[in-house]
DNA sequence: GAGTGGTCTAGACCACCCT
DNA sequence: GGGTGGTCTAGACCACTCG
């Protein structure tokens, strides 16, 4: 683990250690390079990770503050991750619907810059919070990039297997949100009744070396999804 | 302007201007250090600020490339700014259903830090893009940041005032998103039918040191709005 | 004016990719 | 092994805040 990180996550653990409200001063920057040992601008790039990530706010010519939680229950719509990381903080559970290899539909093909005669995984899943429905997932796994998927590796974290056992490391995402009424089918798994509201969101992820390898459609439950974005 | 800035900036538009296309690589960050004059930290710097951006993308070991645009027509969900500057790509206008000054809510006061004896401005906006109705704006403005406001003002770009005239930098910003159905003030506004989706962003904007200014309740049209959001 | 974060440099070394 | 980005340092100087 580089420096900063380290750096980073032992000033994160403080704050929430001694429970830091809002507004509370950091020591400076000076100080904390002779605490921690390392050069100034090694401690000004670990606050700057705990400053995107919203946990601290930093003002020139002042200081370095807490910053106050955020509201409890919501999702965030950053974190690059797969849905049981993302939400572990959730009684979350997960049902497998289908799962299937099938060659590119084509907007499948378009989003992860592929052809239709590529192959992809198909994965079908419903999301539970708390025994309640959270949302339909349908998402596409470009076969070239994910040689293999099982369903006992598709019944879990998907994204755990993608990084700790394939090493593949995500790279950035793109996101697109649309509210919508349900249809038939996204009607009958979200127990929804006809025209009732939902939300899509469609994701590309990337690996790091800018290839997409997964696209996403997620029809969430209006009900019981609620969503948050910092900065 | 700061020299990483500048060098982001002209590197941004060079990219533009070329028309670059998704995998065209930079030249390196030794070369490009040579190239502008400047230390390669701080090559590196600008390269971290357009990768935030999403225009760019880096591989350790390989090299810095360009990254593929977004699909046109979404409204991003990051951008710490008002309506007018943030959407002024589009055909964006506004109209003023109200404005006065009045003492805070109960659930204005809890996120703005404030009391209910504190004074706001309250603002209803409606917004269009292309003549089609965008959403229904209803903000609130702290009176002891904010100390002037005007019909005039708010009729246009507020958060070009608040910026350029009063000087209040933004710092950052908390947003939640809810998706519901219409209630009757909403559904008048938005001309939508009775128990029409519809998607509600809180807003909260903080200045640079840490005080929330601005608390906006967003009720966007579901048909006419999509949004996007990038890493 | 003292304190504090932000920028910038030059250079060393590390981690990773690709051929 | 050569090329490339990422980290880290020590120190100089700048920009801002606040009493």
């Amino acid at each position: 683990m580089l420096k900063y990180q380290k750096i980073a996550s032992e000033i994160e653990m403080k704050i929430t250690k001694l429970n830091l409200s809002q507004g509370s001063k950091l020591p400076n920057t000076k100080t904390l390079s002779q605490e921690y040992n390392v050069g100034r601008n090694t401690i000004i790039k670990a606050l700057e990770l705990l400053e995107s990530r919203g946990l601290i706010y930093q003002v020139q010519g002042s200081g370095t503050f807490v910053r106050q939680k955020s509201r409890k229950g919501y999702i965030t719509l950053l974190a690059n991750h797969g849905y049981t990381e993302n939400l572990s903080y959730f009684d979350l559970k997960s049902k497998v619907i289908s799962f299937n290899m099938i060659n590119a539909p084509k907007n499948v093909a378009a989003n992860l810059r592929c052809t239709m005669k590529d192959k992809v995984y198909k994965v079908e899943r419903v999301h539970f919070v708390h025994d309640q429905i959270l949302c339909l997932e349908e998402t596409y796994y470009k076969v070239s990039t994910i040689p293999f998927l099982n369903n006992e590796i598709v019944g879990g974290a998907i994204y755990k297997y993608i990084e700790d056992i394939l090493n593949i490391e995500v790279g950035y995402s793109d996101k697109y949100l649309i509210v919508k009424k349900v249809d038939d089918h996204t009607s009958e798994y979200l127990q929804l009744p006809k025209d009732s509201p939902m939300l899509l969101i469609e994701e590309i992820y990337y690996t790091k070396n800018g290839d997409p390898f997964n696209f996403s459609k997620n029809y969430y439950h209006y009900e019981h999804s609620q969503f948050f974005l910092q900065s």
